[in-house]
DNA sequence: GATGAATGAGACTTCATTCAT
DNA sequence: CATGAATGAAGTCTCATTCAT
């Protein structure tokens, strides 16, 4: 009566699935966030998702697939928060404002995405000892952020300054603010933000004359 | 002549000690910059200090012990190269520009100890999870950075903003300028120093009109 | 016909966990009589049982918890073979008997069932260095035969003695058959059951003048 | 001028080197004492005699060497104690008493000592498993209980009972007290012993007519 | 003679993974 | 598809002992 090939019993199949991969990468999240890559163990994730290893092991091919699938899907989060707050600003300057402002938003409202997102970052390391993921942020994000700055220069906006090392520093500048707000969660996030922009304002801004 | 209270026996086996602690130190200095946090066990150390595990135990009480005595001697190291340079600027500017130059020349002489440093202090935790060490900085050093720029601020050489999101805004800065240097030992240190200096020269400086 | 709320997989997968844990426990049991609490180590443990430390330390929480469960198990099982012939005796003098006759009885049949308990519950200390469990015998025990003997002599088959001192008299009187019978294996355990119900008998009974 | 073999200088040594042993001899009494024969490493006995494992080492043999002299001393001390207590008094059922009573005694005044000893005795070990010391006393203290209850017997102030089972039940019996009292200090040492002494009086008496 | 330094064995435990059901 | 059971490697730490001075 009911066949394997289904399409129903399949759809419903993958949903549970899908959801149960949810499930498990918010747990990934919240355990790393609350204690550390190096502490958190695939039980512990397990147990945060209310599983067993088995189960966890069943769903990812392993430990490194698991912690990469949160990266990736903290990325996508992430970016889908931010480019819409990036698009609506035409200027170099104001996409570099949006660019700080809605991380320091999304960090708001994710805080355990981003606290997962750079530990495991910082730590996750292939057989060999290096590290998995390049530098401390996403190669992606630095090389927007690169492009964003180097457009602002040749459009006037920005003075001369090596675009890549103003993006890891800004990138770094945020990190920087989730530690502070870690440390000492009443620190008000949309003044730092607020502050942050006015820095890298001044500091890349091309009118000027030092 | 010689010290009567220093049996020459008693002195060679308090040298002794002591370098083979510093040799230890030196060995979980290079595993931790080379494998990471996560991945130096007390086998590695002891195997990149030509010891046995024993040995490791022996000269200290443990793992945390040995950790916490690495990041103690980074700091000092760092702190005994960073004070002359910043004794002989008087004004906060200069303070400012020779603290972050003279951080990335410690860097360029002994990028382990930076990258060992960062590594250990950003996932060293106790046993409920929290870190071990504040923030992603030593705690005394953002203390001296934001005195630095409060004293600034008073004396009219700095606009106003916060002095510890700045001081930690710098620290990360300098974190980030590794992180390049690592994934990337050809970039030009000096270079990148200059660029920061003028960078955090312009987001602070007082003169200026928007 | 078969019950609905177990699924066979189920039941089995229980089952085949109850009997390890049992096989584990035994083993512990055998391992703790033959070598002494000291020498008994999770790899001893485990080899008696034919495995490998880990799956001790999956089936138990950890050393502790298997030592305790050995202790509770061997509890329970003296309690149900002593209990009934406890009962069957209704004169406190009866039950005294009873007790040290059964006691010496399910020695012979378990003899590393008693030994590995006299020994665990000796030895067994906590962190602070303290016995885990109370006296060399259990409380619970002690708290039984104290009662008969408060019973026996409400009713005046006793005399007067302090009942608790001749409580842990008699349960260690029964360890130092149990001594006698490990050092020289031919002693007649019958007799030794015998002539310490005698002792215990005139020590106690009421019906004398002296 | 002064001589290797020179008399005084060798004494002198000899009273040193007495006077360490005894003091690692008492420091290992008091560990075995507080924390149980299986914590009781070398390092914890050195530590109690503020000196270092060397020091212990150098003095004695091994851990097995030091054991087997800190048992050797405590019956030493013990029976110099018990020994004119016992010899003062002329029938057995006397001697029976006086043994009873000055081991409790002897208790009062040195419980570590004991406790060290109980502790020793029942846990040392052969390296093939099996105990160092016979049974949980002293075969010589068994033989000489064994050899009071015998000659009762044949002088017609004992009844008939298996000697050797008698003085294992007194042994054993004594330890109960040792026990009660190390888990709860405030009994009565004095009547415990007083009890004890009725209680093995009446089980022993050839007075009687059952 | 006396002792700090070193050592290797072995303790318990946790881990990521695989297997059989 | 799902999972309890099992596993072996590796972790940190303690131990009794030996060595070189």
């Amino acid at each position: 009566m009911w066949s394997v090939d289904s399409p129903s019993g399949r759809k419903r199949n993958l949903i549970i699935e899908e959801a149960r991969r949810r499930q498990i990468i918010n747990a990934a999240i919240e355990t790393v966030a609350a204690v550390g890559y190096s502490q958190a163990s695939l039980a512990r994730i397990a147990h945060c998702a209310k599983t067993s290893k088995s189960v966890v092991s069943y769903h990812f091919a392993g430990k490194d697939d698991l912690l990469e699938r949160v990266v990736a899907q903290v990325y996508e989060d992430c970016w889908a928060f931010i480019q819409p707050r990036l698009a609506a600003r035409p200027s170099a300057a104001g996409k570099l404002a949006a660019y700080i402002k809605s991380n320091i938003e999304y960090m708001h409202a994710r805080r355990s995405h981003l606290l997962a997102l750079v530990d495991i970052v910082g730590n996750h390391r292939t057989a060999d000892g290096r590290l998995r993921f390049e530098l401390s942020a996403d190669e992606s994000v630095l090389a927007l952020l690169t492009e964003i700055l180097r457009t602002g220069q040749r459009d006037g906006e920005f003075r001369e300054f090596d675009p890549r090392l103003v993006a890891v520093t800004v990138s770094q500048a945020i990190i920087g603010v989730l530690s502070c707000w870690v440390a000492e969660p009443t620190v008000d996030l949309t003044a730092y933000a607020a502050e942050l922009v006015t820095l890298f304002d001044r500091a890349t801004d091309a009118r000027r004359t030092t």
